[in-house]
DNA sequence: GTCTATAAATTGATAGAC
DNA sequence: GTCTATCAATTTATAGAC
């Protein structure tokens, strides 16, 4: 525990507590415990516990969208630029862990969640574009429904914040084993 | 909303309203709400929301065994084995949609939800004697991690429960698509 | 099986001093 | 940037009548 905060030393700390115990299970005592400061100093540095959860919810669709600005200006196959997509959005999800658990775990409960919820079904459309792209140009197999793909390729990134912890190093294995199994299992038989 | 409920009713409620706004975020005001019935009515069913929890974490994880003791005695190869657990695991997903959904959202935060997961953890290290069985015998690609691949696997598996409505009837077309993908990407080149 | 009433604790947030 | 003190609302749970 350490003292004088800034808001994004705050917030490190209050996503972390929100993903061990959940948003709503996290109290703003918890949090203060957990910060080594009283409840009333985190008001110094958010208005509220669901300002907290908004920023770090836009931290992580921030750099989900930067992901797909970068391939989005891009002329090469749709299959090249979806496997793009997919290894940097592990290497997001490795460099922005908390954040992005945190927005895969968000409900709707508020105003604030529904927003967030918005955004990443945003993404899901544009990735979306991207398979059926791919099957267009001949590259996956054209028996499967490109939003049920998309779906499983994002619900496998995403299932990776229940067991991945960036410590141990193995980043580039889990997104070069998903990207063999995925990609492969989709490439024309 | 009806009246007279029996446990079994109030748990399918409970359920649903615990997955609509996470366990934590779910006061037992708002199941009194749901149910129709006034908050001490639910005292009369169950000791408390944690045994509520409890309950129905217990019936995903007996039906999710109940698919490894199907195939545990069948002497045929792992592959084959593996391919209908998987199977198996979505129907139960599609069957037991809320109760699952509870299963995977858990978070570790009292006795009753860190029992769950050592039983899911269980579950883990039986497929994953699955899949390096499959791979001994040759019929999957021997370059891969067996407890890696039996993540991505049930991390897709799993990932259903965020989208996948039973309602819709297409529950079929899911197993097919992901297991063809899966099965299909692991399967020696 | 359900109700009203209420207890006892915890919650998110504010006031005002240092 | 942090503190103590406090509030109003909400929370889980119980008592006891119908």
């Amino acid at each position: 525990m350490r003292r004088n905060y800034d808001l994004d030393s705050v917030l490190d700390v209050a996503a972390a507590e929100f993903n061990r115990r959940g948003y709503d299970g996290t109290s703003m005592g918890d949090l203060a415990h957990a910060l080594g400061i009283s409840k009333s100093s985190i008001y110094h540095h958010v208005s509220s516990k669901e300002a907290l959860l908004g920023l770090a919810l836009d931290r992580a669709l921030t750099a989900l969208f930067a992901v797909l600005e970068e391939t989005g200006s891009r002329h090469g196959r749709a299959r090249d630029r979806l496997e793009h997509v997919l290894r940097r959005s592990v290497e997001v999800l490795d460099a922005e862990l908390p954040f992005v658990t945190l927005l895969l775990r968000v409900r709707g409960n508020t105003h604030t969640e529904r927003d967030a919820l918005e955004r990443r079904r945003e993404f899901d459309r544009r990735v979306t574009g991207l398979v059926t792209r791919a099957i267009e140009e001949g590259d996956l197999r054209a028996d499967l429904d490109p939003a049920l793909v998309t779906r499983l390729l994002f619900g496998t990134v995403n299932s990776l914040v229940e067991w991945y912890r960036p410590d141990l190093g193995a980043g580039d294995e889990v997104a070069d084993t998903l990207i063999a199994v995925m990609l492969g299992g989709l490439e024309r038989p």
